[in-house]
DNA sequence: AATTCTTTTTTCGAGCAGTGAAATTAATGC
DNA sequence: GCATTAATTTCACTGCTCGAAAAAAGAATT
C-alpha cells in the first residue's frame, strides 16, 4: 500500500512544494508575496525559505537583478531558484525530427541540439544509441549542467505500456517495443521518463494562457497526427496506463478511411495533413497514407481552400467534422470548459469550424451546456517544448527538492 | 485560491480519514489492524481512537458481539461505527419511481419509502414538494434517526449543472431546471447532495467485487437508458462540472435512431430497451420512443433472442454494435482495465458479446493493448444503492468527523 | 494456583512543522 | 535626524506523529 499517512514530513514536503511551485509559476517573488500567493505564514516562509537557500536550491536575487519600483518601507528581496543547481534533458522525437535540449533549473535553454529523422533512422541504429549518442555530445560540451543533471524526459507519440517506460505503438518507425528509456536510464544513472505528446500539448497549454491554469481544458493538436491532451481544474490527467489517449485514433466512421496506424475510419485518416491531401485530391480513401507531408505542401492547401478551390474547401470540411464528432463524443464522456486547436491545423481552423460547430451542436452535452468554445492558437510558441519543460522543472521541484532533508 | 496549506489541522484531517475509511471499508477492527491498515502507528491509533470514541463516532464493540476466534495473548478489542451517530435520507429517483431510504452510520437501511413516478408526478408536484413531503415522513417515522440526519443525497439521471444543484435535463419529466436541491436544503436546514445515477453505478461497482475497489473501471449500465461511470485507480472521476459524462447520449450515427432526448443517432437508442424494441419490431427509426418499456417485454425479448428468433437477435446485435462503438471510442480518450455492465441489459451480454468485441478490435488502443475485460453482472445487488449509501457516509466521515475538534 | 508467554493497547518523552504576535530591519519622506 | 512604512525574522506555543517501554489481559505451562 502506498503510505498515505500524514506526519510532520508529508507536511513539509507539501509546503515546500508549495514554494516552489509559487515561484515556477510565478518567477521570483518576495517572501511576503509568497505567503500571499501559498497561504503560509510569514514566519513558516521565513522557515521555509531559509532551508531551501542554505541547500542552493533558491537563491536571493541580488538588488540589481530586480527591477525597483521603490515605494516607502523596506524594499522587498526576491528569491528565485539557483539556475545552477540542476539540469534537464527534453528530448522531443517526431517523425521527422529529433530535438535534445538541455536547460537548467530556471528553464533556460542552456544547448540544443537537432537531428532529422527517416523511416530508417532507428533501423540503422537503436534507439538507445542514437539517443545515448547526443546525450553524450551534449554533455561534454556543457560540462557544468552535465554535473547536476537529474533528469532525462522524452516527448514520444503513440502508445505507452502501462508502466509508461515503452511503446507499445508509434508512428515513429521502429521505435515501438525498443526498452531505450530503461536502458538510457541504466546507461546514464539518471532518471528517464516517457511522455505523450498530446498529454504535453495539454501541460503546455496551461502556460500559454494563464486564465487556463486552473480550467479544465482539451487541446487537440492537428497536423501530421491528430493528438489531444486533457487537463481537467489544472491538473493533467492521466500519469501512466489510464490516459492512453489516442484522440486522433478514435473511431469517427467504421470501415472508413485507411489510418497511418493500419486500422480503418480513424479521426486522423480524415483530419492529418496526409489526410487532408488525400482527400482534395480524390486519392481513394483505401490508398496507403503518405509517410510525410512537406509543411508547404499543406501550407499550399491551405491556401488554395481559403482562395475557395472546391475540393480543397471539402477536404478541411470533411477534416473539420471527423474533428467535431471526434470531439462530440468525446465530450459524452468528459466535459471541459474550453477547446484548444494547436499545430499546423490551427491555422486551417476557419476552414473547419463549421463543420466542427455543427457535429458539437448533435450533441446533447452541447445542446444543454452550450457549445465549448473553440479557439485556435496559430502562435502555438512550442507547447510542447513548454509543457516537457515545465513537467521535467516541476517533478523535479516537487521530488527531489521539496523533500530533501 | 483553496487552502492547500498543509498544517497539523490537515495533518489530523488525514489520518483520521484514514481510520474511518478503513473501518468503511473493512468493517470494525482492532487497534492493531487499524494501525497495520493505515500505515500510522500504533500511538497515534490510540490516540485517534480514544478521540473518536470520545466524540461518538466509533464505539468498542460489546465483547459478546466479537465471534471469539482466540489464540493466545490478550483478545483483541474490536471498534465500529456507532450507528446512532448520525444518518442520511437518500433519493434514487427514476423514470418510474422514487425511492427514499433512512440508512444510519453504519450503513443500516432503518425505513423505506417507494413511489411510482408517472410522466405527470413533477407536474403536479413540484419536485421540491414532492421529495419534502416523503422526507418529512419519514422523519416523522423516525423521531430517533430524525434527530441525527446530517444528509439528504439524491440520486438523478441527466445532465447536471456547473455546479452541481440542479438538472439542466433530465429524462424523468418536469425535473429538469427546478430548483429542488436549494429549496430542499434551504427547507430541512441539511447539506443536498445531487448524484448521477451513472456515476453511483461507478461508485456502487467498486463495492460489488474488492479486486476492482482500485482499479481503473468503467461500469455501463444497460436498461431503460444507457449510463456510464468511471473510476481510475480506485478514484471516481469526475465531482462537479467536468464528468458530465452522457454515455449514453454519445454520437453513434450522424443523423440515425431518434432518441429520447430528442436527439438523433445516440447510443441509447440503440441499446437501450425502447431502442432494441423498435428495432426488433421494424419500428421506423425515426419513430418516437416509447416512454417507458415494461421490465416484462423487454425480458420476453432476451428471451426470444436466446431461442434464435432472427428479428430479436438483429436488435441485440444491432444494440451491441452501438456499446461497442461507444466504448471503443471512450477508450480513445479514457482506457480502463475493466469494464462492467450492469442493469437489465446485463442479462443480454451474450447476445451482444460478439458485436462489443468486433467493435473493440477495431480500436487502436485494443489492437495494441489487448481487448479489456468486459463483464456483465447479472444480479446488481443494487449498486445505484450501494453507490449512493457509501458515497455518502464516507462524505459524512471525511467532512464531518475527520475534521471535528 | 502461580508463573511464564504472547499479543494488544496505552503511556511517555522527543521531535518537528506551523502560527500569531512582537521585534527587528531597511528604506522613504519631511 | 526622526517619524513612517513595509518586509522579515524571532520567539513562545500548539498539535500531531513516532519509537520504545510499560501495562494489560488472557492462554499455556508447571
Amino acid at each position: 500500500m502506498a503510505r498515505n499517512v500524514s506526519d510532520s514530513d508529508s507536511v513539509r514536503r507539501q509546503n515546500r512544494g508549495l514554494v516552489l511551485g509559487a515561484l515556477r509559476v510565478q518567477g521570483p517573488l518576495s517572501r511576503t508575496a509568497l505567503a500571499a500567493g501559498t497561504g503560509l505564514s510569514h514566519a513558516s516562509i521565513t522557515a521555509i525559505t531559509h532551508d531551501l537557500i542554505e541547500q542552493q536550491v533558491i537563491a536571493e536575487l541580488e538588488p540589481a537583478e530586480r527591477q525597483d519600483a521603490r515605494g516607502r518601507g523596506r524594499p522587498a528581496t526576491l528569491v528565485g531558484f539557483n539556475r545552477h543547481v540542476s539540469a534537464a534533458a527534453l528530448f522531443e522525437l517526431d517523425v521527422n525530427r529529433a530535438r535534445l535540449s538541455l536547460v537548467d533549473y530556471g528553464g533556460i535553454l542552456v544547448d540544443r541540439i537537432e537531428t532529422p529523422i527517416t523511416p530508417t533512422t532507428f533501423a540503422e541504429s537503436t534507439p538507445t544509441a542514437f539517443l545515448a549518442d547526443r546525450l553524450r555530445q551534449l554533455q561534454s560540451r556543457n560540462p557544468v549542467e552535465a554535473s547536476v543533471l537529474r533528469r532525462v524526459a522524452i516527448s514520444v507519440q503513440g502508445i505507452l505500456d502501462r508502466e509508461g517506460q515503452s511503446l507499445r505503438w508509434s508512428p515513429i518507425a521502429h521505435l515501438a517495443n525498443k526498452p531505450f528509456a530503461t536502458e538510457l536510464a541504466a546507461e546514464f544513472a539518471l532518471p528517464v521518463a516517457l511522455h505523450k505528446r498530446g498529454r504535453l500539448l495539454a501541460e503546455g497549454a496551461r502556460w500559454l494562457d494563464p486564465a487556463l491554469h486552473d480550467a479544465s481544458v482539451a487541446t487537440v493538436f492537428v497536423g501530421s497526427t491528430v493528438a489531444m491532451g486533457m487537463t481537467f481544474r489544472g491538473q493533467i490527467l492521466g500519469r501512466g496506463d489510464e490516459g492512453a489517449t489516442e484522440f486522433g485514433h478514435m473511431n469517427h466512421l467504421p470501415n472508413g478511411a485507411l489510418c497511418r496506424c493500419g486500422m480503418r475510419g480513424c479521426i486522423e485518416a480524415y483530419a492529418s495533413d496526409y489526410g487532408v491531401l488525400r482527400t482534395a485530391y480524390s486519392v481513394p480513401e483505401t490508398a496507403p497514407p503518405a509517410p510525410a507531408v512537406p509543411a508547404q505542401q499543406y501550407e499550399d492547401l491551405i491556401a488554395r481552400a481559403e482562395a475557395g478551390d472546391r475540393n480543397a474547401t471539402h477536404a478541411f470540411n470533411v477534416a473539420g467534422r471527423a474533428v467535431g464528432f471526434g470531439l462530440s463524443r468525446m465530450m459524452a464522456v468528459f466535459d471541459p470548459s474550453h477547446i484548444l486547436i494547436v499545430g499546423p491545423g490551427a491555422r486551417a481552423f476557419g476552414l473547419m469550424q463549421a463543420e466542427i460547430n455543427a457535429a458539437l451542436a448533435s450533441a446533447l452535452i452541447c445542446r444543454v451546456n452550450g457549445l465549448p468554445q473553440v479557439v485556435a492558437y496559430r502562435d502555438e510558441r512550442e507547447p510542447v517544448f513548454k509543457g516537457l519543460l515545465m513537467k521535467t522543472l516541476n517533478e523535479i521541484d516537487q521530488t527531489d527538492f521539496a523533500t530533501l532533508a
